[in-house]
DNA sequence: GTGGATTTTCTGCTATACAGAACAGCATGC
DNA sequence: GCATGCTGTTCTGTATAGCAGAAAATCCAC
């Protein structure tokens, strides 16, 4: 495994990417493990990890302090197998959902602390809500964001935010408790809402959509003016949100 | 994304990284799109990019010569996920194929140009070969590692061995070419042999172990005594080795 | 509470990562 | 076929970022 580098390959670089292949080789690796096999100091081989650690790539064990392969290193895996696909695949359910609705559907990747809009399909409606694909907002701000924020422990989301959480709008959470909190209703509930708290007058409701093995890859969202979501027309469009989010499921 | 990094991290391979979440977010980049979204020179992009090549984390492709997704980070991502079951998973299976062949029968995976045996079941004659697991073999000497190259192109496998293929007995392939013209044999076969070129008196035979996408995640391979391998023996074993994959891949 | 092992934080130094320039490759238009 | 523009790749001088070593913090077993 020690050979010699191409000409200007950056040698920082390599030494992260030799820990992940270590990580997928064993399960897991200690920061002394890095340090002797590396032939690094323990400071470096530890920088390396905080760095790896910082991107999602690891994430450290509470009770033993070895890393190992963190979230997103699935989540691009899953995304080079099979995650061109998805935006494919949800398509047409996306397409029946506003049809159903006649609001605009939404469907939305975490990217970093923030969720990007990775397509849409718009209700058919004068007043409606634009599809904003390519749009990246702060996680903690959309309905889409807070499905996904939900998947992962308190911990991992507060590092998501090492500046705090922005404030968008009035009415965007910006307190970490409050934040807490909304997560943990999230998970209770099974969906997320959005009061105006990414964009004044837009509200939104969103769920999961999940890969065989359940992990959520991505949310789907429905987006409202804010005067037509009232809790009836709330109930009435949860059973279609979930039935859509199930249908992209059997489809990946 | 632009956010301020944890003290002490390592800001080269922090950029390597954003890179693999740019190629999750969209597929694929250019050095030209991470030049400007990172905002350094297309020459430090370009070493960024080569050294994630050189471990098999991106992929160039020769006709667009954008960037995507390598083999290794859905290998990573793949073992997180599951690969901690596929010993579990695969173990009954094995059990029931080394009941019914009396042979001993091997779980190999690759790792770097070795394969490790990381479980086995061994037949319960007198004479059998002993189950090897934890061992790491050069994978061009066992029949397990011929399957699992065979996966690759042939560029792929070449740049496994930049020192040359070792040899380990008298009768392991050495040269480039025989070994390109056994792969291809293998791709055509459906399975690959070993004829004594990892240790001598010891013959196997092993096909690939795959997901449902159909990817390669591992090899299952029958290890015989040299005299018990005959063009009979063969013909028998074939056909139950290639049942136990289904079923492990089935399992999956 | 103590001692040892491991992980994390800090700092001065130098060599590696950087930008900019040149070169190479490719596609398109005349 | 040649010129142009764009993109990817190679090269080199420089300064700052990555490094090792030491100190501090944390953790665990006795």
């Amino acid at each position: 495994m020690l050979e010699s580098l191409p000409p200007y390959a950056i040698g920082s670089v390599d030494k992260a990417l030799l820990i992940l292949l270590m990580i997928r080789d064993r399960g897991e690796v200690r920061v002394t493990d890095v340090s002797d096999e590396l032939g690094v100091a323990r400071s470096t081989a530890h920088r390396l990890l905080l760095t790896l650690a910082h991107r999602g790539f690891v994430a450290q064990d509470r009770v033993s302090r070895a890393y190992r392969a963190g979230r997103v290193v699935v989540e691009i895996g899953l995304t080079a197998v099979g995650g061109l696909d998805i935006r494919r695949k949800a398509r047409r359910h996306m397409e029946w959902l506003a049809a159903e609705l006649h609001e605009t559907v939404n469907l939305l990747v975490l990217e970093g602390n923030g969720t990007r809009f990775i397509d849409g399909a718009e209700g058919d409606r004068p007043l409606r809500v634009s599809s904003r694909t390519g749009t990246l907002l702060p996680a903690h701000s959309t309905s889409g964001g807070k499905v996904l924020l939900a998947e992962l422990s308190d911990e991992e989301v507060l590092a998501l935010f090492p500046g705090g959480l922005t404030r968008v709008t009035d009415r965007t959470i910006t307190e970490p408790d409050a934040l807490s909190a909304e997560l943990r209703s999230v998970r209770d509930l099974g969906y997320g809402v959005n009061h105006e708290e990414s964009t004044p007058g837009l509200d939104a409701v969103a769920v999961c959509v999940r890969d065989h093995l359940g992990r959520a890859l991505a949310a789907l969202a429905v987006s409202v003016p804010h005067q037509r979501m009232t809790q009836g027309s709330l109930h009435m469009m949860l059973p279609l949100l979930r039935s859509a989010a199930e249908a992209i499921s059997q489809d990946l």
